[in-house]
RNA sequence: CGGGGUGUAGCGCAGUCCGGUUAGCGCACCUGCUUUGGGAGCAGGGGGUCACAGGUUCGAAUCCUGUUACCCCGACCA
């Protein structure tokens, strides 16, 4: 009965149930007391914290550097790009007044009605125009240029409906910004970044991605292009994980950031901006987890290997230590992240179940077993296979296995998505195998009306025109019957 | 903003129709003993403004009126 009660919902049975209660059980996140927002528990903003470190760097290499801006930007900075504020306006948080005070009548702490802004602070739900409006007076020359930027931070979009890590109210992300003198140099910056994110999403995450670019509905308020990264969920639905828009010169523009070029002539920068966020922390989850818990990449683990000791006595446990320690420091010389877990507190089998549950790739057990046979007991948490082991050069195993799981994760994704990418080119057909989820390659005339359709017949989108599928001999739209423009991948999404 | 639902211990809930001992159960928590190779067992214990306000009544978690908060389905967003 106990045991029940703990064990989560089947992912067959309720996905989303199952996903919500993995993030609140394995210690993710949990639904804050304020509307819409998350308190991201310490072992989840450890899993944020590689993943942001790891990017950062690879953020580096191309030159960009870390910058901070203001969280509030003032009203009329929205304004000045009209697709963009069109975008963004239902779903700003407005600060209006700067005081309060206690009422007087009910001796309740009220907003001060004296205490209004005469303009109001739009919360960032994104900062293209707080920073452009700041670039405006750092780009006077071409050899001002490029500007690189990326700042790590929260933004706020009032959303209807919320989910932990996929889509809350507030989020963590970073957000680079970059200003060019040529639209050649910005384009090239806005597929490089997505390059960035596509290659670390799929070597350190252990999650394939779809890379392309967007249809004219779905760009970024603002962008002339917007390329991304789409990943598959075990439930068959797309997941945009990542974005890279090439914004040509709205930005500059509005801003009035100009420059003088070579040729001495006056000429408006090129920007690009490009972000991911914590719900890489929902792909994550929804890409490796299954029915006992989070599966962790090793990469991407704050604990790779831990060890948990079985015994009775105190001297039992003393002589477990003595054999574990020299393991420890060894592994450790391996750069791997290790935790002895001789909590007495909490019993075996309890610990099984909870690492388990936390992803932790691999668990070395000891025992007085163990002792007198001088082996371990090794689990991989990937295909929670059980195995016992000498104990001599178990920590160059170990390494080895921790590899093999990285490589096993990813193999395993990359499996379950291609088995459900279908070719598809008619539309009955269409609307009846959508219902179970995949991605959908299908020949697409490139209209508006008919991705409509589409999205209304079957709340499926198109998640993008990916760059590396063939788009020769596409014949004819599945809706329309007109001659197709190009082989869209098509999906229901988060 | 429309339609539906729910507020009872940290969490999940029963009790409300048909008013009546000291408001109950599971999980979690605390203490003790026994346990420890897959989420321990037994015994004991602590914790409540029954959402809020008013009314009916000898008596209200339960009936009436008002208020408020949250959730779900739409719409919105992706």
């Amino acid at each position: 009965m106990a045991k029940e009660l703990k064990n989560l919902t089947k992912r067959s049975e309720n996905y989303s149930k199952w996903y919500n209660e993995l993030v609140s059980k394995a210690d993710l996140a949990e639904q804050a007391d304020v509307r819409g927002c998350m308190t991201i528990k310490p072992y989840g903003y450890s899993i944020w914290e590689k993943i942001q470190h790891e990017l950062d760097s690879k953020f580096k290499e191309t030159g960009v550097q870390n910058a901070y801006f203001p969280l509030l930007i003032p009203k009329n900075f929205f304004g000045r790009e009209a697709e963009h504020v069109e975008g963004f306006a239902k779903e700003c948080a407005v600060v209006t007044h700067y005081r309060l005070k206690v009422d007087e009548e009910t001796n309740n702490i009220i907003v001060d009605p004296e205490a209004r802004l005469e303009e109001e602070y739009i919360i960032r739900p994104t900062s293209e125009t707080i920073i452009w409006n700041t670039y405006k007076n750092w780009i006077h020359s071409y050899r001002d240029l490029p500007v690189l930027c990326n700042q790590w931070c929260n933004v706020m979009r009032w959303e209807m409906r919320t989910r932990l890590f996929l889509r809350t109210s507030e989020f963590l992300w970073q957000e680079g910004h970059t200003a060019h003198a040529t639209r050649e140099e910005a384009e090239e910056r806005a597929k490089m970044m997505l390059k960035v994110y596509a290659d670390f999403v799929e070597s350190f995450m252990a999650i394939p991605v779809v890379q392309g670019v967007k249809s004219e509905t779905e760009r970024f308020a603002g962008a002339l292009d917007t390329y991304t990264i789409e990943a598959m969920m075990q439930d068959g639905k797309a997941l945009q994980s990542g974005t890279s828009h090439f914004l040509g010169q709205n930005f500059g523009k509005a801003f009035d950031v100009q420059f003088i070029d070579q040729n001495n002539e006056l000429q408006y920068a090129w920007a690009t901006s490009w972000g991911v966020s914590t719900r890489l922390m929902g792909a994550l989850i929804m890409t490796h987890s299954d029915d006992n818990g989070l599966v962790l990449p090793p990469k991407l683990a704050p604990i790779q290997v831990v060890i948990v000791p079985i015994y009775k006595t105190n001297e039992e446990l003393n002589t477990i230590r003595e054999k574990v320690y020299p393991i420890i420091s060894e592994l450790k010389n391996l750069g791997i992240t290790v935790k002895l877990d001789d909590d007495d507190k909490r019993r075996p089998g309890f610990k099984f179940a909870d690492y388990e549950l936390k992803g932790v790739p691999v668990r070395m057990v000891l025992g007085a077993r163990d002792i007198q046979n001088n082996t371990v007991e090794i689990m991989r948490r990937d295909t929670l296979e059980k195995e016992t082991l000498p104990i001599e050069n178990i920590a160059n195993v170990l390494k080895a296995l921790l590899d093999d799981i990285q490589t096993n994760c990813y193999t395993k994704a990359k499996n379950f998505r291609d088995a459900h990418i279908y070719e598809c080119t008619d539309y009955e057909d269409f609307k009846k195998r959508i219902t179970e989820g995949g991605f959908f390659l299908c020949p697409w005339d490139g209209t508006a009306e008919t991705e409509a359709k589409i999205k209304d017949d079957t709340q499926a989108t198109i998640r993008c025109i990916p760059f590396n599928v063939n788009q020769e001999n596409l014949g004819v739209d599945m809706v329309s019957g007109k001659p197709a423009k190009y082989r869209a991948l098509i999906a229901r999404a988060y």
